[in-house]
DNA sequence: AAACTGCGCAAAGATTCCGTAAAGATTCCG
DNA sequence: CGGAATCTTTACGGAATCTTTGCGCAGTTT
């Protein structure tokens, strides 16, 4: 970002929604480019990368999906998806290729940038890396500087799944973290649909870190949705 | 909205109802405004935007259905259908189409101003970009963001479905949500005539959530259209 | 009064999801 | 090169969840 108002890619074929997009961003302190097929949109995400994205979901040449796909190999860019009132289940698919939130239309110029603030905001402090530097819950320490994970003291060694793992439900502590995310986490983007290797890890993990494996503190299963590391 | 008193449009024929209605708008703090047809309202709507909007499903011009979709067209409006008890099939038709809520007649004034008040505040909640990170109602929480069910401080575990109907309420709460929208929320577009399914999990909820299943607090039917949440 | 409709509720059956073990494949590292 | 650690694959019993089925009740209609 050279320059202090962020770049906002407009994945968008309706030339009117565009129109009120471009104003709505240009009024509030945004940069405006866009994109109207799922190539271009690419194209320009490589050529200039954007600091956040808005991509329609309906799409003529091809699902938005694609969009989303495509951004999140290589860079975590904030991405907003816009789409109809109807679309419920297409919603859940584009937060689980990994868009970070999304707005109904019609949608009202404050509900999307609230949205975006959001998302640029979360990118923020990303980038300026922070994060805890420790985590401590009950007999368990896990020291992120150091990567040393101890248990009443006793240091235990985790495999680098592992090791992973536990660092994504530590930053989410206290929250459901879904399945996909966990396999993002522990094995990249390609095998979002391979849950039994959570499965594999999660007893890995609870035979390591659990008196009793079988009626676990720490890691909880919430059947269906995800893991749960307890929060203090 | 450039007063602070909500602009209200009341769709109606019939000269007493437009008089009472008046009269109750204008002394609980709202601005008054009317049409007597179709083709006036749309025309009134695209004036003077309104903030809230009240139809009479019977209108003898053509449904009073055209006017909700002439507003849905371009705008989040909140819309309150006034109906009589015996067309129930027009409800459903009317909240389809796009209608917040209904009353049916004859109502009080009191029920009439609480459906007002809770379609405000829905569209102010939109319009400031408001999307609620938790939901509290008496002794039920419902922390959004953290995926979690409290209810007098003790974690109540929901299944999926369950969850998701409950945040399908939440999203709409104090507003009726028809069946079709819960199914849809619940098992996606694909079965939404299998509406015994929703009095299983409805069970499933009030007994999980309610003191009295058979009295509830939260979550009351609404029959022949479907269910509501209470509001606070 | 009988039939119908929409709803609540219970319980059994079917399916999906989860935990665990163990054996093969791959990578790491001395 | 060879052993050790790690990762992947396969398999299966049990638990949680979802689906199916059936019945009783209340309000409404015929």
């Amino acid at each position: 970002m050279t320059e202090a108002r962020p770049l906002v890619l407009v994945v968008e074929d309706e030339p009117q929604m565009r129109r009120v997009l471009r104003l709505t961003l240009e009024s509030n302190g945004m940069r405006y480019t866009e994109a109207i097929s799922v190539r271009e949109a690419i194209s320009k995400i490589r050529a200039q990368p954007p600091d956040l994205i808005i991509a329609d979901l309906a799409l003529p040449d091809g699902e938005g999906l694609r969009v989303i796909r495509a951004a999140r190999e290589d860079s975590s860019v904030p991405i907003v998806v816009l789409s109809a009132r109807s679309q419920e289940s297409d919603k859940i698919a584009a937060l689980d290729a990994g868009a970070d939130d999304y707005v109904t239309k019609p949608f009202s110029a404050g509900e999307l940038l609230a949205r975006l603030r959001v998302g640029l905001r979360h990118a923020a402090a990303r980038a300026s890396g922070e994060s805890p530097e420790a985590f401590t819950l009950l007999d368990l320490r896990v020291d992120i500087l150091q990567r040393r994970v101890t248990l009443r003291n006793v240091p235990v060694h985790l495999t680098p799944i592992e090791y992973r793992l536990l660092i994504c439900l530590i930053a989410k502590a206290g929250q459901v973290v879904t399945h996909s995310e966990l396999l993002r986490a522990g094995w990249g983007a390609a095998k979002l649909d391979q849950q039994h290797y959570l499965r594999i890890y999660m007893t890995g993990l609870r035979r390591k870190l659990e008196l009793d494996p079988a009626r676990p503190t720490y890691l909880h299963t919430e059947t269906g949705v995800g893991y749960r590391l307890s929060a203090d």
